[in-house]
DNA sequence: CCCCGAGC
DNA sequence: GCTCGGGGG
């Protein structure tokens, strides 16, 4: 749904916007020192995971789709029809499939999330299973209006608009419902649009990002997007999968998101995109509940939303912006404004066209041009949506698992959760009880592994980290170091039946002592690669890891001096070779005489490519500097990367391995420090061990939480974010919401104690 | 889209 | 152990 030419002129800006997930979640806990929260709007994810059959391009690109690959004149409304009773159960168990590895890729990161499902007062024209003619008739009005009442009545008795689960739900979503339940997920159901929900928690700032690919989130207001969840390096939706070359655009393991910072953008393009603008922008065009005013395509239709001396996107947003559910006659009046615009609009475009569009349109002057306005009701969904008048901070409760920072992974019921999985006789999966292992500990290996500290006896746990490298993604476009974690299970019932434990006794056969790999690999059978940023350098396995290294690094050198005597010309060769023909960093852990020179380079090189990649993106030069003149105490992470390269360079002549355990007892302790605290493990552990009550603590986080990403614009360069800009959007935003909240809050009374409300 | 196995 | 390509829905 949505307008997909917004997509279209936004794409300019858009250039450096497409990154690895992981670099996006890298990024954001650099910055903003806490991971990332996000909402989706799941109901866009479920039909990306597959759950959704049948329906559909045609939901896609209907209406005004000028899509050049795709006649406007398709049988799209032939098309919409579907039976959900006919989804076999292999479909679902594929979707499954999909919808679970999706999560763990967010788990694995520690981002939060919160899907969000739409509501029972989703109107019924933008429903995706109804045929879509008669889009703007006199039936959608009076549901507005009842909706509304209703939507009001609702939270003045129960509190949330939960009570009346939507009849026409689809089972599969009251079957990933479940899921969630069993995973211990916290979620949010709407109570209209999802999209119009994620908008109204990011804009007041429960979320940072809203995961959709729905344009409607920026008519809503939404400021920052991530868009195009996918293993496309391009920033292609999902509609042109078609047979272009699959192989070349595809990552078989990474997934990116395409970034929309608004309010960034705004700044760089002048205030050409904001909700209002898009929203007037859409109606002009088109969208879901009305085939677009006549005579005006994508490029005349933005001409006008963006003008600004008669602004007509503030003009007709005056129109619409009063909404008062007790004096409904005030309807008429703004039906007459409407017309006046609409009139005015048609006028102004006759007498300014070539002032506006460059040339003089003949067609302007047709009768039948500028016909086709949607309703006023159905404009009304768009800048009053019915959304959850308070926010439930329930939802963000320590207890979800969803919420980064606690081990309360631990106590799921995973047997539950593999029975009810497996009852799903999910398709593809040669042994399942293995995925389900995996999938289980790859999950949370992050989690459990930022949970481990000196107290925990290192040299018998259950993970361990065996390598480092730089991932490469997309041909070196990005570059991410990862730790190799090495683990054995750690969580609790999960059997691993099909996965034979290595056995010592085996290796008679072979009289050799195995090597270090091979007694790693019997330690800890499975391995993940994680991004060296999401963990502190001041963890006991990092410095394990490290101090490991220096050792073997020192017998190597032992034992090439002996060999240097012996057998000197082989060895020089074979280094020499290696030196030119091959990789550096495959060469770690493969050569060990090579790695003391090709080593320390490559870490360096690490610190400055990630150093100059965040300067590019995020942090000028200057603002760096200046961050590590200032020495305050908000340790700002270029100070880290700084200081870093400092050090090394003058450490790395002498004595490589022992810079290390300089960076991790010196001083450069205290640059970690802040990010040891931050740890969400350690944060919860003391939240949980100290003071706070469940609910106090609760507060208490959330409004931490939102003061912290207060504190983080502010903290933010002047040069990158646009503080004034971002405030006049938000306040235009804050006015629209309230407008609806007022509403609420006429009708009810008090909700202080549904905060207590659950599910 | 994901999984898995072949081949390096 | 990793990468690629096929298979399958």
């Amino acid at each position: 749904m949505g307008v997909s030419q917004i997509w279209e002129f936004l794409k300019p800006y858009l250039q450096d916007s497409r990154i690895p997930l992981r670099k996006f979640v890298i990024d954001f806990n650099k910055s903003q020192k806490r991971a990332p929260r996000i909402a989706i709007d799941a109901y866009g994810w479920l039909f990306e995971c597959g759950f959704i059959q049948n329906i559909d391009i045609s939901a896609r690109s209907r209406s005004r789709s000028r899509s050049p690959t795709r006649s406007p004149r398709d049988s799209d409304i032939d098309s919409s029809q579907e039976y959900y009773g006919s989804r076999s159960y292999t479909t679902t168990g594929k979707a499954v499939i999909n919808f679970i590895s999706r999560l763990k890729e967010l788990l694995s990161l520690n981002v939060e999330f919160l899907l969000v499902f739409d509501g029972v007062m989703k109107p019924s024209f933008k429903r995706k299973f109804n045929h879509e003619q008669n889009a703007t008739t006199c039936d959608d009005e009076k549901e507005y209006y009842s909706s509304w009442e209703q939507h009001v009545k609702n939270h003045e008795v129960y509190g949330n608009c939960k009570g009346l689960l939507a009849p026409s739900d689809p089972e599969f979503i009251s079957l990933v419902r479940k899921l969630l339940d069993l995973m211990n997920i916290s979620y949010v159901i709407a109570c209209g649009e999802g999209e119009a929900q994620c908008v109204w928690l990011q804009v007041s700032g429960a979320v940072d990002f809203i995961l959709s690919n729905d344009s409607d989130t920026l008519v809503f207001g939404g400021e920052k997007i991530l868009k195009n969840y996918s293993k496309f390096y391009d920033d292609f939706g999902p509609s042109s999968i078609t047979s272009h070359s699959p192989s070349r655009h595809h990552d078989s393991k990474e997934s990116f998101v395409t970034v929309i910072d608004l309010p960034k953008i705004n700044k760089v393009a002048g205030k050409k995109f904001d909700r209002l603008s898009l929203l007037f922008f859409s109606v002009l065009l088109g969208a879901d509940y009305n085939r677009g005013v006549k005579g005006l395509g994508k490029n005349k239709s933005l001409q006008l939303a963006q003008c600004e001396d008669p602004n007509f996107s503030m003009e007709f947003y005056d129109i619409f912006k009063d909404f008062n559910l007790e004096d409904l006659t005030s309807e008429s009046l703004r039906k007459s404004r409407y017309r006046l615009f609409q009139k005015r609009l048609y006028l102004y475009c006759k007498d300014h066209s070539v002032e506006l569009f460059g040339r003089n349109y003949p067609v302007l002057l047709n009768q039948g041009s500028f016909e086709g306005w949607p309703s006023t009701v159905a404009i009304m969904h768009y800048f009053h949506p019915i959304v959850q008048p308070y926010f439930d901070e329930e939802v963000l409760s320590d207890k979800y698992i969803n919420m980064a920072g606690n081990g309360h992974y631990r106590n799921l019921n995973f047997n539950e959760l593999k029975y009810f999985l497996q009852s799903l006789n999910l398709p593809q999966i040669s042994s399942f009880d293995k995925w389900f292992h995996d999938s289980m500990h790859e999950m949370f290996l992050l989690r459990e592994f930022l949970s481990i500290d000196e107290s925990d006896n290192i040299g018998k746990g259950n993970m361990r980290i065996t390598e480092e490298k730089i991932m490469n993604i997309d041909g070196g476009k990005f570059q991410i170091p990862c730790f190799k974690i090495r683990y054995t299970t750690f969580l609790p019932n999960i059997p691993i039946s099909s996965q034979s434990p290595l056995k010592r006794s085996n290796s008679p056969s072979r009289s050799k002592s195995p090597t270090r790999r091979q007694m790693d690999i019997m330690e800890h059978p499975n391995s993940l690669w994680l991004p060296k940023y999401l963990i502190p350098q001041s963890h006991p396995l990092v410095i394990q890891y490290y101090e490991t290294q220096q050792l073997i690094q020192k017998e190597k050198e032992k034992k090439g001096k002996k060999s240097n005597k012996s057998r000197l010309p082989q060895k020089n060769n074979l280094d020499e070779f290696l030196r030119k023909h091959t990789s550096p960093i495959k060469s770690i852990g493969k050569v060990g005489e090579s790695r003391k020179e090709i080593l320390e380079p490559v870490r360096k090189r690490l610190f400055v490519d990630t150093d100059e990649d965040t300067s590019l993106e995020e942090i000028p030069a200057p603002t760096r500097l200046t961050t590590v003149d200032e020495h305050s105490d908000n340790d700002d992470d270029s100070l880290i990367f700084v200081d870093e390269i400092t050090n090394s360079q003058g450490v790395l002549d002498s004595s490589p391995g022992k810079r290390i355990r300089d960076l991790t007892q010196d001083e450069q302790v205290d640059v970690w420090k802040d990010v040891i605290e931050r740890s969400p493990i350690k944060k919860s552990r003391t939240t949980n061990a100290e003071k706070n009550p469940p609910e106090s603590g609760l507060k208490s986080r959330s409004s931490i939480t939102i003061n912290a990403r207060l504190q983080g614009t502010k903290m933010l360069p002047p040069n990158l974010t646009a503080p004034r800009l971002e405030r006049e959007h938000s306040s235009v935003l804050d006015q629209l919401f309230t407008d609806a909240q007022d509403t609420v809050d006429r009708f009810v009374a008090c909700d202080s104690d549904s905060s207590s409300t659950i599910e």
